[in-house]
DNA sequence: ATCTATCTATCTATCGATAGGTAGATAAAA
DNA sequence: TTTTATCTACCTATCGATAGATAGATAGAT
């Protein structure tokens, strides 16, 4: 009764990626295993081989879940009826949400701090993510400030840094303030 | 003749906290191994041990080590004879070498990643550094732009946050422009 | 000078834990 | 009957760490 046929439960594939997401997030993509993962979700850890055959086939998954997740998220930056400076807002909430919340570095932040331990696959699902992101703030900033392509994909990339060291500070210090202090230049 | 007995050659302690430091920046605090590093410098892993019980202690070794050369390396803030502008480019500058000449991410990122995995003392460790970089730019905008001290401590969060976050960028990417790209702000 | 005791730095060999991954059986569903 | 999803049981490799032996230097006592 809880669960209707067309709302399946979560899949075992969800509940593993989950599970992965978390423990990618916490620590690393070295520090999550087959076997907590399988531990976490009740099942054995041959089971999530099944799933997902290897590691990196598993972290492919929750990074482009995660792109994905994120794109949707995103308004289209022509959209007339929003403000790009909302939209901004909308993008730096986000992303101290998902920090803030969870207590840890972003996954991607995680991941490319991890990158010499990837295999191929997830480095491109990474770098995939990483243009998403860099893109769609190009194209708000040339509509907010009136800029030429490339001085706004220069902007995206200053805003994208501040964003990503400010959850290192976070991270580091233990103090969340540090998200709003270093990115005060952009509210 | 190469080596007089003043200058007595690298000590054995020295070439691991080197070999350690190098496998930390490049992939983290979980992917360094005592077996690695014996191996590179020519003993065994027992003899690592011998020198440095335990990876904690090697890791606070190391951290230490960093952060009293980094201290040497800033002159004092209050030096009337340096200009600040002239400091805080310096800063930018030393940072932005330890990571494009090394192609990796900087010591105090790759272990803040970590933070999860590690020993407290080596979050103590890494405390300290974050401190001691936070207040001497604290200081050095005090100076340049006549800030109050805890506004000054804001914007040496700001920059720190868009150092960090230019060496996630250009790790993620693979592009070391995206470095002055990020800080054109700050220079 | 020589003997004795200690220290230093390394070795060999091994431990228990954990990693990613695989083979093959099983039971239920299609 | 074939597919799907799980299991048990296992493999090989690596991890951090420890025990015990050894060779050489050093320092004190005889």
């Amino acid at each position: 009764m809880t669960t209707s046929s067309k709302q399946p439960a979560k899949d075992t594939k969800t509940r593993i990626m989950d599970s992965a997401e978390r423990a990618i997030v916490q620590s690393g993509y070295g520090a999550f295993s087959f076997r907590d993962i399988a531990e976490e979700i009740g099942i054995k850890s041959a089971s999530v081989h099944y799933h997902y055959p290897t590691k990196g086939d598993l972290a492919v998954a929750v990074m482009t879940r995660f792109t994905d997740e994120f794109r949707a998220l995103l308004p289209d930056p022509k959209l007339a009826s929003i403000d790009p400076r909302a939209m901004l807002n909308g993008f730096i909430d986000g992303f101290k949400k998902k920090i803030v919340e969870q207590h840890n570095m972003s996954l991607c932040t995680m991941l490319t701090a991890d990158k010499h331990l990837l295999p191929e696959s997830v480095g491109e699902a990474l770098a995939e993510f990483y243009e998403v992101k860099l893109s769609w703030l190009t194209q708000v900033f040339v509509r907010l400030n009136n800029l030429a392509d490339d001085q706004a994909r220069v902007k995206a990339g200053q805003l994208l840094a501040s964003l990503h060291g400010a959850s290192v500070l976070v991270q580091a210090t233990g103090e969340v303030d540090w998200f709003e202090r270093a990115l005060s230049l952009w509210r």
